[in-house]
DNA sequence: AGTAGCGCATGATAAATGTCATATTTAAAA
DNA sequence: TTTTAAATATGACATTTATCATGCGCTACT
C-alpha cells in the first residue's frame, strides 16, 4: 500500500498538520484513485461522504446551469481537497469534479476528517484557512465577474492559468482547456472567447498554435486586465 | 454591561455552542457599538483582530474596484458575525463593511475567538460551517452572474432582498438601498438598473412608491429569475 | 424663499456581447 | 487511409448593456 507518510502531496494540504498516528490512521483509511481526462470524481447532487486529496493532474468543479451551460467555479492541482464544503455542511456536492488532465486522488472518509478535525487543532485551523481562502477567492472572482469586460476576464484567465499550472517546454499553456472549457470559466460565450483570442493574437498578446496557447506579451495582458 | 447569556442574537450565530463560562469570558472581552447608517464598521485593508457580531441592523461588505464603483459582495443581518474570514486567515479585511441601516454590533476580540476555537468543538465546526455556507453562496452569486442576464440578476435580488429582510407595514421593501447600491448588488451600471426598475414597475411586477419597491408579482419574478 | 446638491429618471447613442449560420481544421474511429 | 464527428474559426446580425447628456423632484442649508 502507498504510504501517507512519504506523500509529498500531504504536506502541501491541510493535512500537513498530522501526526504520525494519525498518518497511519489515514493510510489505513484512503483509498487511491486514477481518473482518467473527461472522468468524473463526483458529480453535483452526490453524496460523497469525504473528501478527495488531488494527488496529480488537473481537475474542475463546475456547474451545469439551465441554460445548458457548464461554468467552472475552480480549477484543482495537486495538494488541494475537493469536496471538503459538502462533507463539512453536510449536503450533496454542489458541484461536479471532473479530470481536465487524468489525475490520481485519494479518497479520505469522512470519519477521518472529522476525527482529525476535533482532536488536532493545528489540522481543524489549516482545513479552516483554506476554505477561508477559497471564500475570498471566490468574492474576488464575483467581483471580476460584474466589473470587468469579457476580454478583460479572458487576459486574467489567461495569465492565471500561466502562473498557476505553468508551460510546456514548447513554452505553450500546461493546462489544455478545449474554448468551450475556457469560455466557461470566464463567463462568457464560446464564440466570443474563440473572437478575443483571435483578436489577442492578432495582437500578438498571445499565439495561437493549434488549440495550444503561447503568452507572448504577458505585461500587455497585464496591463488589459488592468 | 449587556450580559451576553441573554443576548437572544448569540443563539443565532456559531457563538450558541458556548457554555456558560464560555460566555462569561465573552461577556467580559466584547466591546458593543452602535454604528449609524453610512458609516464604516471597518474598510478595505484594516486589521481587524477580531470580529464582529452583528445584533441589530443591516451592513453590507463592498470592494471599490479599479473604475471608481463600489461593489457590494454581501448583504448581513443580525446574527451574523463579520470578520471571521480576515481574522482566520491572519489578513487585512479584503472587504469594507458599512452600515445600510442604523446597526448594532459587538466586537469579540481575536484571542477569544481563537480560545473557542481550540476548545470547543461543537463552536469550530459551527464556524466552520459558516463560512462553508457564504462559500456555497459565494460560488452560486459567480454562476448567476456569469450565466444570467441584468434582468435576471434584478430580479433575483430582488427575491432575495424580500425573503431575507422582508417588508414594512406599508409592503415595501424593509433594506433600503439606493438605486446605485441595488445596481452594485447585481453588477451593472446604475442607470440600467433604474431603466429596468422602470420596466418591471410597467410590467407590474413591482411598485415604485418613491424610492420604496413594493414585490407586486412574485411568481413572475420568480419566473423571470429562472 | 431661494438655491445647491443629490438621487432618480429617461432619451440617444455607442459599445460589448450573444446568437445563428457556415466554413475549416483537427482528431478520432472505422 | 478514409470517414466522420467534434472543435475551432469567422461573418452577419440581433440584443443587451454602458455611457453621456439632460431634466426633474426632493431635501438641506443659508
Amino acid at each position: 500500500m502507498n504510504k501517507c507518510d512519504q506523500c509529498i502531496v500531504r504536506q502541501l494540504t491541510s493535512l500537513k498538520a498530522l501526526n504520525k498516528e494519525e498518518v497511519i490512521k489515514l493510510a489505513n483509511s484512503k483509498t487511491t484513485y486514477s481518473i482518467k481526462k473527461g472522468e468524473a470524481i463526483f458529480e453535483e447532487g452526490e453524496i460523497t461522504n469525504g473528501v478527495f486529496c488531488v494527488k496529480d493532474g488537473i481537475g474542475k468543479l463546475s456547474k451545469l446551469s439551465a441554460n445548458g451551460k457548464d461554468q467552472i467555479v475552480k480549477l484543482v492541482k495537486s495538494g488541494e481537497l475537493l469536496g471538503q464544503r459538502s462533507m463539512i455542511s453536510n449536503e450533496p456536492a454542489n458541484l461536479s469534479a471532473k479530470a481536465v488532465a487524468d489525475m490520481e486522488v485519494c479518497f479520505i472518509p469522512k470519519a477521518e476528517i472529522i476525527h482529525f478535525f476535533n482532536n488536532n487543532n493545528q489540522f481543524s485551523m489549516n482545513l479552516m484557512q483554506t476554505v477561508c481562502e477559497d471564500l475570498k477567492e471566490s468574492e474576488n472572482d464575483k467581483i471580476a465577474l460584474a466589473q470587468k469586460t469579457v476580454k478583460q476576464r479572458l487576459a486574467e484567465t489567461l495569465l492565471y492559468l500561466h502562473a498557476t499550472f505553468g508551460e510546456n517546454t514548447d513554452k505553450t499553456l500546461k493546462v489544455q482547456l478545449t474554448r468551450e472549457e475556457l469560455a466557461g470559466m470566464i463567463g462568457t460565450a464560446t464564440e466570443s472567447c474563440i473572437r478575443l483570442l483571435s483578436d489577442f493574437n492578432k495582437l500578438e498578446l498571445i499565439e495561437l498554435i493549434g488549440k495550444k496557447i503561447v503568452l507572448k506579451n504577458e505585461k500587455a495582458l497585464k496591463k488589459l486586465a488592468e
